[in-house]
DNA sequence: ATTATATTATTGAGGGGTCAATGATTGATG
DNA sequence: CATCAATCATTGACCCCTCAATAATATAAT
């Protein structure tokens, strides 16, 4: 016996086989996963930042962080100190060589993006935009 | 220094977290991975069929189709034989415990996907997936 | 027939993520 | 001020994924 399959059903598992393939793509592209990617950029933004906020704003589990921190400190891309006014926080801070780094393969992610996109009209960005968003919401 | 982020690279970061949130969402309501699920579903459809076959279906590497099968036969939910005529090719079929497990987890898959598109109208879905389809065309 | 080529499955190494438990530090409360 | 509760970071266990190397089998080509 066999059983369907509804459209909202086929837009889950399309969800999550476009992602398995956006990823490594990006990381090809960019010699960064989106992960690290995005914490680098963080790390532009903020200059300095204690590691929860990062979290916050990144939105992965706190082992994540942790690791990812770790890694970028050991290749010398991130430097990481416990906040004197609270030692309970790390605050960690981009080197020289992660920001030149990071800089260099902007170029990269932006082509990565513009290709994703490729004949979306800034409408159907928005519309998408709007509709993950809405997604987000509803499994909260 | 600052940079920006168009709306496609947020969107692209959006991607990337939404699924975060998605994948260990739906395990926790149907007690099964996405890929897991959609193992059994092609199963179920299928009855009998090898597995880079289901590879090429569900579209992740050959090696995670081997594992997940693997436990999914030590789990005693899906047999595996060697293709008679092709002796390269395993054989999956479901058993009868995994028929009855996929079955059992129908409904709470379908209330996930329709609490994930709360609010929806045909016309976003159908948009939503007409999109997802060409990205995906764009980064092959 | 024999050799070269392609297909299928498997394994190992490594990256990314979650959850749960732990330890340290800080803040609040009786 | 002593204790109890919250916050932050870290680690371990475990799941999922990819890529690359390997082994076995089948197919093609000389």
């Amino acid at each position: 016996m066999k059983f369907t399959i509804s459209e909202q059903e086929e837009l889950l598992f399309l969800f999550k086989t476009l992602n398995n393939q956006l990823g490594p793509k990006f990381e090809r592209n960019t010699n960064f996963s989106l992960s690290r990617f995005e914490l680098l950029y963080q790390l532009v933004q903020y200059d300095e930042i204690s590691q929860s906020r990062l979290q916050k704003i990144i939105n992965i589990d706190h082992a994540a962080i942790t690791r990812h921190l770790k890694q970028l400190e050991a290749d010398e891309l991130v430097s990481r100190r416990r906040n004197p006014t609270d030692n309970r926080e790390t605050i960690v801070h981009l080197t020289d060589e992660g920001y030149k780094q990071i800089m260099n393969c902007q170029q990269d992610k932006s082509s990565f993006a513009n290709q994703m996109f490729l004949q979306f009209s800034d409408e159907e960005l928005q519309s998408l935009m709007d509709m993950l968003k809405r997604i987000q919401e509803n499994i909260r």
